[in-house]
DNA sequence: AATATTATTTAGACAAATCTAAATAATTTT
DNA sequence: AAAATTATTTAGATTTGTCTAAATAATATT
């Protein structure tokens, strides 16, 4: 199937947005693509023809499973440029969202391939994000909790969930990775802040804000 | 300035079709493109208003000052791509044109620059082309004629002029690449074929056309 | 149950990039 | 210089992806 740019957003975003079999609205899908909700009516009308969804006036969108495999081939392809621009070109975390975004419609199963080869066939982005593999496998990411509710003291970082600039930013500055051991200090029950101590590091005390998008395990 | 990947594509045309201060004609820029005349008519006058390139009407084509420095950030950043699929991925050189006719298209001056950089600011193609650098200079090539037209016996291999897949598959079995040494054994005159001596090989003989596209320089 | 609000779809429009067919300009041949 | 040929442009359509404004459906509130 000959997708274009356009089609394969949408494919992706209703990936993103489908959890489970609850269906996508227009109006969820609209503001996920930036874009208005009648133009996301006129390309369900598409995506039905060309059968990568289940669409029916008035009841939602879901991906079928020929739209499932397709979503998980670009958001492999996202995955594996955002490690290339990490690992390779050392660009920050931030920064490599938007770029990926467009790189990701390169459409070459060799390409993509030998791109997942070179860096050692991956199976997280730079985000924590699992990467599927050629056949759209992702391993099942190790049980995880956001920090906010986690119980053990010892932790390390395994993904952010919020992968806005800002919060990306805001970890580097206060560095927080991928990878980073820290020890819950302390939970302030006025605004749900926590503190939080990584070695050799001072104490840190982070909104609750902060702590709902970092996903944390037991180290 | 904003480009559409159509806009680039027909600027980056024009630059490879524009030979000193010959006008580009329409037909001649619809056949590279593989395009109709009548749409690089409507381009030209788009191009034209966004003062990439000079255009009357019955009077060819010929880029700004402005337009060939957009050229060059393209094809800087076509050859760059090429670069990293044959270096990095082990892609063949009769693979790499159509895959970096799609990468040129992400502007980042972060990611070209931090890609050259990684491959440690090249200056000539998979195909011995030269590759403009941040400015848009490209280093003057050393003198280099078309095999055919030889005179010294001893020769390397410094680019190919046609870059079909055609003749470079060709040549990859014949086991003629950039760096390649060979020595021009016999000219027969009945069709101009040459007869020519690599290393450790058999001698081998090449007709005019494919001597005619691969330029060479004394060793 | 009636009313108000929100979500979604439809109708009609527009810009970009392309095309075909017809008109016109430029060039070449006779 | 007239006729024939070739090159280029114009006119009018089409496809894709988007939009605004209006209509309709679904849901929530009173
Ligand atoms: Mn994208
Ligand atoms: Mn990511
Ligand atoms: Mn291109
Ligand atoms: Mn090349």
């Amino acid at each position: 199937m000959n997708l274009s740019i356009a089609e394969e957003n949408y494919v992706k975003a209703i990936y993103k947005l489908q959890e489970g079999d609850t269906a996508v609205t227009t109006n969820g899908l609209a503001y996920e693509l930036d874009t208005k909700p009648a133009s996301v009516t006129d390309m369900a009308k598409k995506l039905k023809e060309k059968q990568l969804i289940d669409y029916e006036k008035y009841k939602g969108i879901t991906l079928t499973a020929e739209g499932r495999k397709t979503a998980l081939q670009i958001v492999r392809r996202h995955r594996l440029w955002e490690c290339f621009l990490v690992d390779k070109l050392a660009f920050s975390w931030e920064e490599v969202h938007e770029l990926a975004e467009e790189l990701e419609h390169v459409r070459s199963e060799k390409l993509t391939d030998r791109l997942s080869e070179y860096l050692g066939n991956p199976t997280v982005d730079p985000h924590g994000d699992p990467i599927p593999d050629a056949h759209g496998r992702m391993a099942k990411p190790r049980p995880q909790t956001s920090l906010d509710q986690a119980n053990a003291k010892r932790l390390v970082v395994t993904a952010v969930t919020d992968q806005s600039v800002a919060l990306l930013a805001f970890l580097n500055a206060k560095g927080i990775r991928l990878g980073t051991q820290l020890e819950i200090v302390a939970h302030y029950e006025y605004d749900n802040s926590i503190e939080i101590k990584m070695k050799h590091q001072p104490a840190l005390t982070i909104s609750e804000q902060v702590a709902k998008n970092i996903m944390v395990r037991p180290v």
